[in-house]
DNA sequence: ATTACTGCAAAGCATTTGCAAATGC
DNA sequence: GCATTTGCAAATGCTTTGCAGTAAT
């Protein structure tokens, strides 16, 4: 939930989910619209919740229910991706406009920090090979601690959890 | 849930679990035991429920609070993994005396497939070192269609949820 | 004897859903 | 004009929690 100041490129996805909609006999609505260019807005990931709450109280509000359903069609849509990791809830991303990527997750500050490597997706085609799996689409996520967080450990630190 | 006829290998993760305990300080007890074994017979994933569904009308019922408490337990001991795709609600997996391994999801109908490839593993390991994230361990999905899912919508079968 | 653990049942919380009104086609 | 979508709020289902009794140390 970073709305970013301006968004002048949201018009391209706007098009894009219409043409989903319009593929998939559904309709095309301003609470859809605005729940996608809200979306867009959010440079990093963020909760259904989130994005409702957000909607509920905006200048033009839009209700949880809709939010959820729509947050579903963007991603299959294709314009979100589900993020189900580091979190008992579901996290979402935008996916539009930009290149597939996978996450270190950082267990001590939480950060996501994003990396893609094109051996390893080619590693993967290959594993499906092997097992005649059709990918569809995959998320690699490393768990550990990110560079500021292993200093800190370094320095004698206690854990944060780990009292005794 | 699909509980083995028999479970001769518990013994060596009981004795793993009661070393945890001690360490910690905790206590060794009854439920604690029943659970591990019942999660130990099952050869797949599992949810927290469904484990707790079981053991409720058990031999020997433990309640759903105590299973809940529990899995935590098992999976901060290592015992147990958590897994986060596929579901909203979080799966558990045995992983004690197994490699890590890595996982399919067939979008269709829902098959976990398993895999494991030592070249990924130090493509990720390669890809820390770039970045200077301490990995703790990961976790790679590959989302898509499993072999004889992706026969039957070669077949012509409608998609079961693409009405249209 | 002391203290943690369990069982129970109720609370908590994100998400889903039913239905009347509104909107898009 | 008709069917779909929305908004609202209540329901749902998994998970957590408080408290009194029980069991482990």
């Amino acid at each position: 939930m970073n709305p970013l100041p301006d968004a002048t490129d949201d018009h391209d996805a706007w098009v894009e989910f219409q043409q989903f909609l319009r593929r998939r006999g559904e309709r095309i609505t301003q609470p859809r619209r605005i729940i996608l260019q809200r979306a867009l807005q959010c440079r990093d990931h963020f909760r259904a919740e989130e994005l409702a709450a957000a909607l509920a109280q905006a200048d033009r509000p839009v209700s949880r229910g809709t939010v959820y359903r729509t947050l579903g069609l963007l991603v299959e849509a294709g314009l979100l991706r589900e993020i189900r990791d580091g979190d008992v809830h579901v996290h979402y991303e935008v996916t539009v406009g930009r290149e597939h990527h996978e996450h270190m997750v950082c267990d001590r500050c939480g950060r996501f920090i994003e990396f893609s490597d094109a051996d390893i997706a080619e590693q993967l085609d290959h594993a499906c090979r092997k097992h005649n799996f059709h990918q569809r689409t995959h998320r690699i996520v490393i768990f550990g601690l990110c560079e500021k967080c292993a200093e800190k450990r370094g320095t004698g630190n206690p854990s944060p959890t780990g009292g005794g």
